[in-house]
DNA sequence: TTTTATGCTTACTAATTAGTAAGTAAGTTG
DNA sequence: CAACTTACTTACTAATTAGTAAGCATAAAA
């Protein structure tokens, strides 16, 4: 029996690969654009290759959003993440946004699957579910010690205002995807004029 | 010769009928989701009708977004919401989303396209490009009447909030989407809080 | 009344899709 | 070394896709 979890070598194995190219056409062109042919032909397999690793399409979406769930919560745990004051810990969040962009300005999960959502197998719309309402109650918590310590500013409750800016992110990120980087820039400006404390 | 342009009749013809059916899979199921069999089954014809209308799927794509962008010239300069005060054309603005959750939780067309958006069609991408820019700029008109008259409150450039609070309302239908219309309503609330003078 | 345009249907093609079944080479284990 | 497991390939199916070409009934125009 061999290694269900990927080795530690230079080249993962094709498991990983696919996910991690499934991953990059999703965020790049969405879930309904790439088909077992693609991910087939990219890797140098033959498309029965990946059913062999993913039985169905719906396999593969559903392990996807899963690896991001493990991500988010290894992330929010990290304690370089934990241990860092509000302010900080939503520069944080600010920053994994950034990353996105940088890479060919990739939408976040969130919004790569909401559009097309109901088209989604259901253990798929239910890990996506987990994730955003795991990312927002983390958020709530930042920016209500946030206010409480006097580095963050902002009205109304703590949880409606994390709603509120990770709608505002997704969003973002999507604007930047029909037109550039600009509106994504103004977009976290505002965004760090209103909620930073002067 | 016939009309090109529906006539006043009650029942449309077959024209805008493919049309209306097709905006309303595209806002609820995303435009890579359906198919000219899918069409034609529910029009109760046969696909090649839908191609005698729209040659290929770019060309309806395309003239759906066509259809949206007329749609919102002739709605921003309808008198009715012309000549109201800035805070009350912000609920106008906000009417329309809300109107979008009610027809079954439609996403918007910026929200429905974005993610797909490099699977478009170049004209389709250019029609959302105009669609989303003429919003803005009449939205940061709003905002700077709203703000110099004392009704709107905010800080920033009006140009800089306008892109902000659009993100926010395509994001907040694609919240409620994934998980219900709480969240919708919680970002709806927020925004009002913030943006309307006490 | 002949002609022409409209709005379809029927019948088709070629490509692509997800998915399956059977076979196989190489490595692992008892 | 024998049995088994892993990670594939080859070869296939059935469904669906967008799109085309030709035919046809009806209605409007000349």
């Amino acid at each position: 029996m061999t290694a269900q979890v990927p080795s530690n070598t230079l080249v993962p194995d094709t498991r990983t690969r696919i996910l991690d190219l499934a991953e990059g056409l999703l965020l790049e062109r969405g879930f309904n654009a790439f088909s077992y042919q693609h991910l087939a032909k990219a890797l140098g397999v033959k498309p029965a290759a990946i059913h062999y690793h993913y039985p169905s399409k719906d396999d593969l979406g559903t392990a996807l959003v899963a690896r991001q769930l493990r991500r988010l919560r290894k992330w929010r745990d990290l304690p370089r993440v934990a241990e860092l004051p509000p302010s900080e810990q939503l520069e944080a969040l600010f920053a994994v946004y950034d990353t996105h962009l940088g890479q060919d300005r990739r939408v976040c999960l969130f919004g790569a699957l909401a559009a097309d959502f109901r088209t989604l197998p259901a253990p798929m719309q239910a890990e996506l579910r987990t994730f955003n309402r795991e990312l927002t109650e983390w958020l709530a918590q930042v920016l209500a010690v946030g206010r409480a310590t006097g580095a963050l500013r902002f009205v109304g409750s703590p949880a409606a205002k994390a709603v509120q800016v990770l709608t505002t992110l997704a969003g973002a990120l999507q604007v930047a995807r029909v037109h550039d980087e600009i509106p994504f820039q103004v977009i976290m400006g505002q965004l760090r004029l209103e909620l930073f404390a002067a």
